[in-house]
DNA sequence: CAATTCGGATACTGATCAGTATCTTGGATA
DNA sequence: TATCCAAGATACTGATCAGTATCCGAATTG
């Protein structure tokens, strides 16, 4: 405990963070409507008063946390331009595992439940639709003109990939919400490999990889 | 309306009935958390009453709507020994896309909302993990049964490839109840022929099929 | 036809929720 | 040091919910 005499705006700030955070990992747990705010508040040691005196409603506090823990799978690998197709997608496969197991979990599940919460609310379905969308446009062209540079094609197009790719890894998402063990790392990433639309997707086929079993 | 008086028994079965065909309805719109009974006894002009007549609890009848509605996605396409394993597939995803706009539209919605309510009821999570774990297992035995007679092989092995196909189903599903546009039935189509591993899945390459859109 | 049974209505209880109004207290400002 | 202000506590309102208790009326049964 380092600091206890903190400013007035220091301090509102880290309270209001803290009921961001607290409230995330609530609604990851329990979904934005089965989460009350006394709930929020309460895990934090504090009242709904506090909540109340950060945010309007319940409604602002949702977006705050889908604001700020809106990250979708990280497409950083899907976008290398040093690596075919294939390669791509099973970096993109180990991300989506890694993600579901360390830190970024909580931003993984909260984006489902963003997208389960979209399907009861026309209006929170809009607001999501545009951005997302917006972003899976802008993707698709990045990743199509890298796959123009080396010369490669994916199957569906590129936006229409970008939209299997969502659709697959928000399915990854719940199942492994549901069981964990169900889908094992290699069996994941093969499932990614295979929307390249290459018949190899074993892992025997990439040229660097060795056959050692790290974990 | 034929037949105004009826037995007891027949009138008992049919409100049950109704009641059930009622809160399939709004439990596929809204969730089963969100859906009070109230809502779903006045859809029916009747009352709270009527519903603790022919159910014990909410729970109860959200048990009834489930095995009454529980009705995966058609597996038929991809058991059949007539058909290589792309083609199966293909029909399979035709049949998922039908499925979403035809009468089996409330079967799929319910099956989703029912894994959604799994992540956040233990309880449930495993009176569903048996009996869906269970039957993959008879699926995936039949599958490999077809693909060995056949003399092909799915990449993922049998029962890690239906639980990628539930994985798959699953975001499609959720996919779809967001914004139905985004995923073309062709794009769906070729989506599942992916998963069969190989490199044709552009629709082209299956030697029956003319190029003539049937819709 | 009288007694009984039961599907369903009515009217409650208690719990929980989002949101509001008001008070308290410790940091900010003079 | 004295005043002021806002973060947060306390205590409410009204709405909604699952579940319960009781009542009514029509079908069943003798």
């Amino acid at each position: 405990m380092p600091r206890l005499p903190l400013t007035r705006a220091e301090r509102k700030h880290e309270t209001r963070t803290a009921i961001i955070d607290a409230a995330a990992r609530l609604f990851a747990r329990k979904g934005f409507e089965a989460t009350s705010l006394d709930a929020v508040a309460t895990s934090l040691g504090l009242t709904k008063g506090a909540v109340y005196a950060s945010f309007g409603s319940k409604h602002e506090l949702i977006k705050a946390v889908a604001e700020q823990y809106s990250a979708p799978a990280d497409v950083g690998p899907l976008l290398r331009a040093d690596l075919p197709l294939p390669d791509r997608l099973r970096l993109f496969g180990r991300g989506v595992y890694a993600s579901l197991q360390g830190t970024s979990r909580l931003q993984i599940l909260l984006d489902f439940e963003s997208a389960v919460y979209a399907m009861r609310n026309k209006r929170w379905a809009r607001l999501i639709h545009e951005t997302s969308s917006a972003g899976i446009r802008d993707l698709a062209a990045r990743f199509h003109a890298v796959n123009v540079a080396r010369g490669e094609r994916s199957p569906l197009g590129a936006e229409a990939f970008f939209t299997a790719l969502t659709v697959v890894v928000r399915g990854v998402v719940q199942q492994f919400a549901l069981d964990p063990t169900a889908l094992r790392q290699s069996a994941l990433e093969t499932l990614f490999v295979l929307l390249a639309g290459e018949s190899d997707a074993t892992g025997a086929g990439s040229p660097r990889r060795r056959s050692t079993r790290r974990q």
